[in-house]
RNA sequence: CGGGGCGUAGCGCAGUUUGGUUUAGCGCGCUUGCUUUGGGAGCAAGAGGUCGGAGGUUCAAAUCCUCUCGCCCCGACCA
């Protein structure tokens, strides 16, 4: 493509109401413009990569066994009347009528249609396993789009839906498009991580998310240096197993520190009261009585409208993750205020302690379960009590995990070195089970010839925002820097100076050379200053930049910028297509 | 939805507090000509705006008032 033809404009300027580099990029290169909140179109070199993307996909999808299909955008309301998600879905579902004054909606997602489809045309077991998917625009009225394409309200996605007679079918097809989508991640060049999820409004019982590691991601997570944990912060697990010393761990320093715990359990001294006198932060405390904030114990009062108020004990150094409160607890919480207590004498805000809170329950994380002797709040201003021991000073509903991972605790399944990161979800893979065949009657005759739901399976996967994720994590300053695999072209030719006839030549000849060789280029002939074709070049982020310039003239070499392995290279013109096949085949 | 902000030329902005000296200006971009040509060139001449929209106040409104539409940021929420 010849860059004085090709509809691509590029900005000098950041963008003010861009914050991230994949959105300022994406705009400053060429390949989306606004359209309103949250919609964009996407220009002529922008698609190109997303084509790229679903190529990708299509390979994967289809080496599984699953078939493409396309199902509308537009979608009648009686389906969703008929899950119930016509009134769960909220304002998200973008509503609609049609002139005979009917209820549609524009689809966020597909299950109904896909259901409503097999239940129509399948039902026997002896059709099953069947897999369908649709590379497809969504819609879903997000209550904050942002980071341009990243959180739109409309974007491309792959979604797949299977159908199976068993549950062990199922897992067969989920643990298919598992390797299927890790394929497609990693044949787009990005480094990724799987992490297990809830399951939100879709609904269902196992799930899965696919994070690229990406600094401005929306989600925290954890993984493990050694294995292939990961998990989300807010819902990692802690490795109790390592607490309990049962597991084989290279931190000999931690498995004594447990074992010690363990083994002094029975040496409870006499509890104490004693003044702190206007110390409230565990910070604080811990410094006023010469310990470290491990041996303190912090209570979390809690209120949840259908529990009422709790407390949970958690070990000083740690937070409550209130997410794990809510799971548990299954109502909403909240920390409580000074507002709320104020009929309750023995509750101090800042002073909390499990002895004496009277009626509230107490639960606490596994942590304190083997803890001894430790410190917490008097529930009395300014007063904390030492040596405070559970069983003998209070009792403990129930033991559990309530606490965030940390970076300094052991990796849940292996005991290594955890890193702390940041993912952008483009993967999310559910075991549906029978949720939407069943309140949608969707039947079929097994074997035995009893009639049974058909157990599903669904598969999201973010066309559109794996092109940004892309950008995110390879962007290097002002400049994108695509994997080569769906680099909107392999190789991106400036002409230097397109006055100087005989550059030209030689330029147009190879230009045309390439072409004969399926070779995609890029190639910058404009008449204008080199200055801007350098930039413009780095901006646009193709990975393999040659220059035609006077080196040519005078070595009949090519000036090779290779971002892909990060060099510089000079390549007579006659190598430059073996050169090229090279170095993008990787 | 709560809190904050912004709408003036294609883009980025000044002018609004204190209505009239502006024929509404500046930078970038755009057009034409000449020169220049290895990291965002120079000179010259041009084109381009019913100041987001509606209504009101006034001799006079980009500027004051009312309503409205759009967009952005922070938060909760969510793939």
């Amino acid at each position: 493509m010849r860059l004085s033809k090709y509809f691509l404009p590029t900005t000098r300027k950041v963008p003010s109401d861009a914050k991230v580099p994949s959105h300022i990029l994406s705009i400053r290169a060429g390949l989306i413009r606004q359209v309103s909140r949250g919609v964009y179109n996407i220009l002529p070199i922008g698609y190109k990569v997303i084509k790229k993307i679903e190529t990708i996909i299509r390979e994967e999808m289809d080496k599984i066994g699953a078939q493409e299909i396309l199902m509308p955008v537009i979608q009648p309301a009686e389906l969703w009347q008929e899950t119930g998600r016509w009134g769960e879905y909220g304002f998200e579902l973008m509503r609609l009528k049609d002139r005979l004054g009917r209820d549609m909606c524009l689809g966020p997602t597909h299950e109904e249609l896909i259901t409503e489809i097999i239940r129509k045309e399948v039902h026997s077991y002896k059709q099953l396993p069947i897999n369908l998917y649709q590379i497809q625009v969504k819609f879903r009225d997000e209550i904050r789009p942002r980071f341009g394409l990243l959180r739109g309200r409309e974007f491309i996605m792959k979604d797949a839906y299977s159908f199976h007679a068993t549950w062990e079918d199922l897992d067969k097809t989920y643990e298919d498009v598992k390797k299927a989508y890790s394929n497609i991640i990693e044949k787009c060049g990005l480094d990724y991580r799987i992490v297990e999820a809830e399951s939100g409004i879709i609904g269902g019982k196992v799930n899965h998310e696919f994070m690229i590691l990406a600094e401005t991601g929306e989600e925290e997570i954890f993984y493990c240096t050694n294995c292939d944990f990961a998990a989300k912060k807010d819902l990692a697990q802690i490795n109790r197993a390592i607490k309990e010393a049962k597991v084989n761990v290279k931190d000999e320093e931690l498995i004594e520190e447990i074992k010690t715990e363990l083994e002094n359990k029975n040496e409870l001294n006499e509890i104490k009261e004693v003044a702190t006198p206007g110390i409230k932060t565990i910070q604080e405390l811990s410094e006023f009585l010469n310990l470290t904030p491990r041996d303190l114990v912090k209570t979390v009062l809690v209120y949840g409208e259908k529990i009422g108020f709790s407390a949970f004990l958690i070990r000083g150094n740690r937070e409550l993750n209130i997410n794990k409160v809510n799971n548990f607890l299954k109502d909403e919480v909240q920390l409580v205020s000074e507002e709320q207590v104020k009929d309750k004498p023995y509750i101090k805000l800042g002073f909390l302690g499990p002895v004496v809170l009277k009626d509230i329950p107490i639960y606490a994380d596994y942590e304190i379960e083997i803890m001894k002797n430790f410190v917490a709040g008097a529930n009395k201003e300014g007063y904390h009590l030492l040596n405070v021991n559970p069983k003998r000073d209070f009792k403990v509903k129930q033991y559990n995990d309530f606490t965030f991972l940390q970076v300094e605790d052991k990796c849940s399944k292996c005991g290594s070195e955890l890193i702390e990161s940041k993912g952008i979800e483009v993967g999310h893979i559910f075991q549906l089970g029978t949720k939407y065949s069943e309140s949608m009657k969707a039947y079929f005759l097994n074997k035995e010839g009893n009639q049974k739901p058909f157990i599903m399976g669904c598969y999201g996967f973010g066309v559109t925002r794996l092109l940004s994720a892309a950008i995110e994590q390879k962007h290097y300053e002002n400049q994108i820097t695509w994997p080569i695999q769906i680099s909107p072209f392999k190789f991106h030719m400036i002409l230097i100076n397109p006055h100087k006839e005989k550059l030209k030549q030689i330029a147009e000849e190879l230009y045309q050379y390439l072409l004969k060789n399926n070779i995609e280029v890029l190639y910058d002939d404009r008449e204008i200053s080199a200055g801007i074709k350098f930039n413009d070049a780095d901006l646009i982020g193709i990975p393999m930049i040659g220059v035609v310039g006077n080196e040519i003239l005078k070595t009949d070499k090519i000036e090779i910028k290779n971002k892909i392995k990060n060099k510089k290279d000079l390549i007579l013109k006659e190598d430059l297509l073996d050169y090229i096949t090279t170095e993008s085949n990787i």
